[in-house]
DNA sequence: TTTATAAGTTATCAACTGATAACATCCGCC
DNA sequence: GGCGGATGTTATCAGTTGATAACTTATAAA
């Protein structure tokens, strides 16, 4: 047999895996990533990974489940909250990840239902009992829009001709917005 | 041979696919439509399209490029043409449709590049023009981030235990947003 | 009436997809 | 020390996809 590239782990595989298909599905998208080319990044087979993550939509699960969770942001007082959400959404990317792999497996209906079912558990509802109220859910789907909205136009379709000085321009009524959402009035 | 379904009439046909394009592009996502299916749906067969759309993409940028228009709203007074931008994004499917194709195609690279084009010839720029000013552009850009961010929640994914009271207080929310944009200050 | 061409069909290709079966090998436990 | 399960690999399948070639038939102009 052809000698491994890596030592027996079966974890760091898993690891490996998730990360490779974290990253392949925020830029390539679902249908248009193969569990070959993943398997591939992380340094395996595509057998493997089926064996660990049962199907490529188990996978997808798995991986979004992952990189979704908003536990830093509800530990912030309100102001705080809103300033970091609309910065790291701005600028890391590893932030917009889980967006962007909502975005772009919007179209397919299988992947659809999952990332509905996992952004509701792990963002809107943690994000609704943190905002609090009895419209704190409304609010949070709120956020929920502006954040998808930004994310689209900024960094998922490359519009042609979005100058650098209209980027920020829409970043400066992107946080105000949020503000307004999440202190209003 | 078999007898055909439909007269000899081009036009017809061409008209049929394209509108079959629209629905199909719309409700399955872009992967996830055939053109076997499309073609079947408009009472033809694959081949046809193909010779008359060139490929795949093809099709999908006539369709698009055909339901995207904005005409019927820059002629309205602002605050009217907000009001109605908003109702009909909420109530009206046809009108949601362009947003859905884009939404739904922005997985695949091919297909948003494309979505990407039409949509700034046929929405942002006339908009842009419409709103005016130096910031007309931005402005334009807003409001396409907020069209984008409602129709995702509200008629793309399905997102579980949705409530009515909510979807009506998210309608107000949106509605309001869209009028800050269109008449700021 | 003849004929060129547009309109439409059937058959088929080559590539890729997710998934499965069968096989090889390393490592911990008794 | 050897045995069994976990870890990993190769080969292969069956289905679907977009696209093309080759073939028929209706229609309109000369």
């Amino acid at each position: 047999m052809q000698a491994p590239v890596h030592k027996r782990d079966a974890n760091a595989a898993r690891a490996r895996i998730l990360n490779a298909a974290q990253r392949a599905f925020a830029t390539t998208g679902y249908s248009h990533t193969g569990i070959r080319a993943i398997a591939a990044e992380a340094g395996t087979s595509s057998t493997l990974l089926l064996r660990y993550y049962g199907s490529k939509a188990g996978l997808f699960e798995a991986a979004l489940r992952d990189a979704m969770a908003v536990d830093n942001l509800v530990a912030m007082p309100p102001e705080e909250m809103a300033q970091t959400l609309a910065r790291t959404l701005r600028e890391e990317d590893n932030s917009a990840r889980p967006m962007l792999m909502m975005a772009m497996a919007s179209g397919e209906p299988e992947a659809a239902q999952i990332a509905a079912r996992v952004f509701t558990e792990r963002s809107i509802t943690p994000m609704a009992d943190y905002l609090g109220g009895a419209d704190g859910q409304v609010r949070a789907l709120e956020l929920a829009m502006l954040a998808i909205g930004y994310v689209f136009f900024t960094k998922h379709l490359p519009l042609p001709g979005l100058a650098a000085a209209q980027t920020e321009a829409l970043d400066a009524w992107f946080t105000r917005a949020v503000l307004d959402v999440v202190r209003p009035g």
